[in-house]
Order: structure tokens, then sequence, then C-alpha cells
DNA sequence: CCCCTTCATACCCACAAAGTATCGCTACCC
DNA sequence: GGGTAGCGATACTTTGTGGGTATGAAGGGG
């Protein structure tokens, strides 16, 4: 059986009449007859009653009508589920992230993503830059927000571009000593408990945390490891030292708390944007489409890379 | 689109390989390419990845087969719910009954048929004999019971079969000074207020009820009338005055009330099975198989009728 | 009673689906 | 690194069938 049955047969009953439903099908009417007659013999049941005040269809006609009309829903909407989906319209978006994107890149991207493509689902999973970079090769996220480039097996194969500057300041509770100041030496950091990110969760940082306080990292491995730049402001506030973090932490005001720079200036790895440039998803491409649109300097890199690989 | 479209995605689909998914089919590798390449080009969306490892579908193939199972599923479903409907498994049956049909043949039938046809939705309407005549002449029934062969217009295309004999008999309250009679004479129903079927709606029975009074109907002239039988045992009980019913009353056993012959016995018309033989629903046919089961001597009557018209 | 309407049948043609042969590409493997 | 095997695409041929035209059969109406 063929959807042209379907279709003929439906024309028919919506007719009532062979002659007038072939010139609405644009086909002539013993080819209707025909196709009609096929249909009947292969499901083994009159489906019409031809009768001098026209054609109607028997009950078994009317059940397989019913079937046929569904039928042919699906087939249309096959094809407009396919073009939405080929066009990012509908689908999923598997996002990791660090937490401290977070705070300053994702609420706009994500925000402006959730209104431009309302059916596409978003999975978002926080997690540590090195999961992300595995998890983008595995083929278990579709994009990540990395600190620093991706590394590892396999990361040559992603095409990553940065999103965002960052460098090292510090927090400190309201009551703390160093509140106020606009920065703080190396020297007064070491005076004091420290609390920063967890080095083996984000290497990246650590680094940046080793190159402020050269090889005598006596002062860090006394410090409290926290997972997120979250715990660290709430640790700070606390009191329980003076944290580390990324500067992005400025884009949350948070009462209790001061900010300061840190002296000399350490820049940290930047946030990256990466995604397996094979079989990339059209949800994908549509989140590229926002990401470009909301901050064009990264849509211009992001060009720049994919015409290069 | 066609649906052996749908049925080549769905096969590519699952085997992985167009080589393979060919052979499944029964066709040649090239035909298949080129009917996925056709689909491609109507839906306007790339539906796989060809890639080394196999051919995997795209998010939009993802979208396509979804709904293409679906509409394959519905289709395979239109041929077996036709095939249902013209065996008379599904359907409905739409039944007009006299009510004093409801006491004796219709029990038995309708709870065989209610078994054997499960999937068929009876739509039961208690009817005086005319009112199913005419609907069934317009189509508004399928069947029907009355008392009598059917009259009126368009009664001469309805096949008829007698499926039960009828009397005359009292019904009077336990109290009643008739009560234990075997059977009461026309003089003593004279002298008492008598309980009838409404001479509007059943005039066959009237007519019964005229002969055993002959043309004196002063008898009847004062009778209360009451709309079908249940109303008329009703009466007696209470003590209105003497029930003149069917003999079908007899099978239903009510506290309160004794039977009684009338003499001279008065046959009554028969209860008649009567329908449309042009468009004759499957549903129907089933239940005339059902008749024939449960009585065989209605089915050898309703076989010589048919096979005369 | 003839004619008109309507669906079915007979026959033909043309197109497209399927078959055959071959090419291009990639990955793999000696 | 070149030969080779596997796979999908392309080119061309064949064939089945969907559709067109002409006509027949049957029933109803003027």
């Amino acid at each position: 059986m063929e959807a042209r049955h379907l279709r003929y047969a439906l024309a028919l009953a919506e007719h009532g009449h062979f002659g007038r439903a072939a010139r609405a099908l644009g086909i002539a009417q013993p080819p209707l007859s025909k196709q009609i007659a096929d249909l009947e013999r292969e499901t083994g049941a009159r489906l019409f009653d031809r009768t001098r005040q026209g054609v109607l269809p028997t009950a078994a006609g009317e059940a397989f009508l019913a079937r046929a009309r569904r039928a042919l829903a699906e087939m249309a909407a096959a094809t407009v589920d396919a073009g939405r989906a080929a066009r990012g319209e509908t689908g999923r978006l598997r996002l990791g992230f660090v937490a401290s994107a977070l705070l300053d890149p994702l609420p706009d991207v994500l925000g402006r993503f959730g209104r431009e493509r309302p059916d596409v689902r978003l999975e978002l999973h926080e997690m540590a830059s090195g999961r992300s970079t595995a998890a983008l090769v595995a083929g278990d996220l579709d994009v990540a927000v990395t600190l620093g480039p991706p590394r590892g097996a396999g990361a040559e194969h992603l095409v990553s571009v940065p999103i965002g500057h960052d460098h090292l300041i510090a927090v400190v509770g309201s009551a703390h000593p160093y509140a106020g100041q606009a920065s703080v030496s190396v020297a007064q950091l070491r005076r004091q408990p420290l609390v920063v990110a967890a080095g083996e969760d984000e290497p990246a940082v650590a680094a940046g945390l080793r190159t402020l306080f050269g090889e005598d990292s006596a002062a860090l491995d006394g410090a409290t490891a926290a997972r997120d730049v979250h715990t660290i402001i709430g640790l700070a506030a606390c009191g329980v030292g003076v944290g580390l973090g990324p500067s992005r932490m400025l884009s949350v005001p948070r009462p209790g708390v001061r900010f300061c720079g840190v002296t000399p200036r350490t820049a940290l790895p930047d946030l990256v944007l990466s995604f397996a440039d094979r079989d990339r998803s059209p949800a994908l491409g549509a989140f590229l489409d926002t990401v470009r649109g909301n901050c064009p300097d990264v849509g211009a890199a992001l060009d720049l890379r994919l015409a290069r690989g």
C-alpha cells in the first residue's frame, strides 16, 4: 500500500463521486477506479458503496479512512519536523560549563538562546573543564565552556574560541583588614589564610596561582580548596580567609564581601567555547548563531576558526 | 512523498548501511541511494550522515523517522481495522425495539451478541413499532423488533422475519377476585376496569383487543392506557384494574401479581425482526448470525426471506 | 423507451523505480 | 606509501505500473 492509495480514498470519500474526486486529484477517472479497486483487493474489504446517489464509505471504509487521515497527517508532520530540526528550531543542546562561566557570559547567551529557540531543550551540566572536554570528545556534550583551551585525547578535533578574558582578584569579608584596599600584594596574601579553587579540578587556575606565588607554593599548600567561585566567595564572607578567584566574580554583587585587585596583575586562562566540528547538530549551529549575535567579536573569531578548519 | 520513502528510510536507519538495508528491502543498493536522495531533496533536509563507521540519522532524520514510524503504523492499522469492521467485529448496531421484546427474546440474543462481538457498540432504543419502521427506512436504525410486520412508506424494502408468537393474557393484583383463576372470560373482563397498551402507539395490539371484545368497544373506551407492558403490570399490581397484555409478560416473575389466560384465546401480532436489506452493515450481518445461532428456526426463515429478495 | 450519468474494463504509453556497471573516496594494511 | 577492499554515488538500461484514451455495462430519469 502506498500513500497514494490513502490520498485517493480520502478524495473519493470527500467528493462522493469518482469523476469529481479524480478531477480534484488531477487525474482521470479510470485510474482512480483502478487504484481504489487495488486498495480494496489489498485490504480484503469493500471500502466504498457505489450507489446511484453517490459513493459512500462502508463501515470498513470509515475505519480505514480514519487511519488514513492520521497516517497522512503524520507524513506531512514528518517533513515539517525534519525541517524544523534541520534549522535548529527543535532538538536539544547539551552544554557543559565551568561554574564561573555562569557569572558572566552564560546568563546573557542562554537567555537570548532560550528566547530565540524556545523549542530547543537545553541540558546544562556544570562540570570542570577536563570533564567537559572528555564529554565533548565522547559525544556526550554538544558544546562546552572551559577554562583555557581543551586539552587531552581528542582535543585536537575540537573547535574552540575564547569568549572572555580573566585575571586573578581577591575577595575578603567586609570586616577584613584588607577590605577597602584597591589591591593587595603577594606579600600581603602570604600573611593570610587563603581560599582558592581546588587544583585538581581546574589545573589552569592552579597554574595561574603558581605564577603569582612563584615556585614557593607553601602559601598554597595551606590554602582551603573550594570547588567553585560561589564557595570561594562564601568562605571569604565568613572570614575563613582571603579568596582568590577570577575577576568575573565582580559580576556577583554580594553583601558582606569586598573585592580587591591583586598585584602583580595575573592573567587567568581565558573562558573558551568549544565543540566538535564533525557531526555539528543544527541546534549547535543555532547556538553559535546566538553567540555571534550576542558578541560580534567572538563571532568573528569563530568564523575564522571554522574557515581554517 | 510515498510510503516507500518511509519504509526505505526506516530500513536504512535500522541497518546503518545502504547495502545491507537494500538487501533487507529486496532491492539493489543504487535505487535505495536514489530514493533516499529524493527524500532528502523533498524534505529539504539532510536526513542521514554517511560516515565510514556507518550511516546515522541526523537530528532532522531522527525527527523524520519518529513520524515515519507512526505513519506506517497507522497505515498497517488501517488495513487491520478495515478487515475487522468488514467482518462485523467492530462498529455499531442501532436496534429499535418494543418494550415487550425486552422480556423474552432480546435478553438472550443481546447477551450472546455482546459476548460474541464485544467490540460492537450496541445502541438500544426502546420505541413503538411505527417509529422503529420509520427510523429503519430513514437509515437511523440498523435493525428493529416490532409488533407485527412493518407497515407504512418504505416498509416494502424491509426484510422481516417473525421471532416470537404471542396471545393476550390478563394480569391482576394478588388480592384481586380473579387471582387464582386459570383464565378469565370476556364477560368477566367487561365487568372490570381495564389497563391496556395505548392504542395509538401499538395499533396491532389494539386490533387484537377489538377482536376480543367485538365491535362493542365501550369496555376499552374506559380502559387506562399504558405505554408499555411494565406499566400495565405495575398498574395491575396496584389494583387499578385488570391488565391485558402479551403472553411474554409471563417471563417477568413479579411479586404481587397473578397471570390468567383469556378466553377465547386471542392471538396478538408476532414479534418481528426487520432491517433494510440494502446497505446492510457488517455489524448487522454479525447480529443476524447471532440470531441464527440462537434460534435455528428463525435463522431458516431469515435465509428463506433473503434468498427470495 | 431512449438517453444520460456513472463506474468498470481494455488497451496503450510514458515515466520512474529498479537493475547493472562503474566511479570516487576513504581507510586500512601489508 | 601504494595496493586494496568496502561503501556510497553516478551513469545508463530495463521494466513494471500508474495514468491517459476509448469504450462498455448498468441503472435512473425525462
